[in-house]
DNA sequence: ACTAAACCTATTGAAATACTATGATTAATG
DNA sequence: CATTAATCATAGTATTTCAATAGGTTTAGT
């Protein structure tokens, strides 16, 4: 389980984006660069794979920015993930093309492709509505400010 | 899930070696290498890992070989690919030292390392006895031949 | 001595990763 | 209507990782 950055940076960038927009505001690029000390220029790249996915949209011009494209329930983590780099969940991904079927098919089919289909399940049971909530959450507890919105 | 072929080729060799060793005699780089179809040199560094993890058990010299190091039921799936690969099923690697430790913590507590360790388990459920009992016996089934050990 | 195996270490070529750089398009604002 | 500030698109690059290859040493049986 080695997560890329690209797959890191692009969950953190969208649960910044649900939690800042909750009153109705765009969140820019720029923001959240800053915010969670990310290039501005590759995070400009990984949300463009979540708009096009159609997770986020993003608006242009000034007082542009991402909102979230679907009601927070509707986007699931496995969503998220596949947005960004479709192999991490993906149902394995076999190199060999080895003579010796059946030791492919046991360790495929068996072994891989049960471990797989758990982390599918187990990432499409958390919506972003949950994680934007216990962001918020957690945020309000450690810096014991409340946060309001709107 | 993106499985290097050090894993992939690790784990058929494994069980190369335990479906084949049954009757004590040893099992030779050469040998797998050729039914398996990878390549030997590559292979000779594979199977160094696993006996350097004290999996299996090499033995020099001519008449040399390979054999399982312990009683099939004590190695488990998790032993075998931690031994070719610390990082698929650890315990997340996140790569950020980001200042937003809310979301780190949020993000890799809650999510990656519930599903590394869900892999973890279920990878620990699974011996060698079990996928070499099941590599031969699809074997048979495949070539109606039945195998016979000693 | 010869052979055939494990074992050890260095190097290479290719691919993937993690960015940086440049610029075009779009829309609000003074 | 020019300026500004944002998204969007694409090209390039430096670093790291991966997948082998290569060359050799050690060990043991015949």
């Amino acid at each position: 389980m080695k997560i890329s950055t690209k797959v890191e940076f692009g969950i953190i960038a969208i649960i910044d984006i649900a939690s800042h927009s909750l009153n109705g505001n765009a969140v820019t690029t720029p923001e959240i660069a800053k915010r969670q000390n990310i290039s501005k220029k590759y995070l400009e790249q990984i949300l463009s794979s979540l708009s096009s996915a159609g997770l986020v949209r993003g608006q242009k011009g000034s007082n542009g920015g991402y909102v979230i494209a679907k009601d927070l329930k509707e986007i699931t983590f496995k969503d998220i993930i596949n947005a960004l780099d479709a192999n991490v969940l993906s149902n394995v991904y076999f190199n060999t093309q080895g003579d010796d079927d059946v030791m492919i098919r046991l360790i495929d089919n068996s072994l891989w492709s049960k471990m797989s289909s758990y982390l599918q399940q187990y990432a499409e049971s958390i919506t972003l509505a949950q994680l934007c909530d216990e962001y918020i959450k957690n945020n309000e507890i450690e810096h014991n400010i409340p946060m309001y919105y709107i």
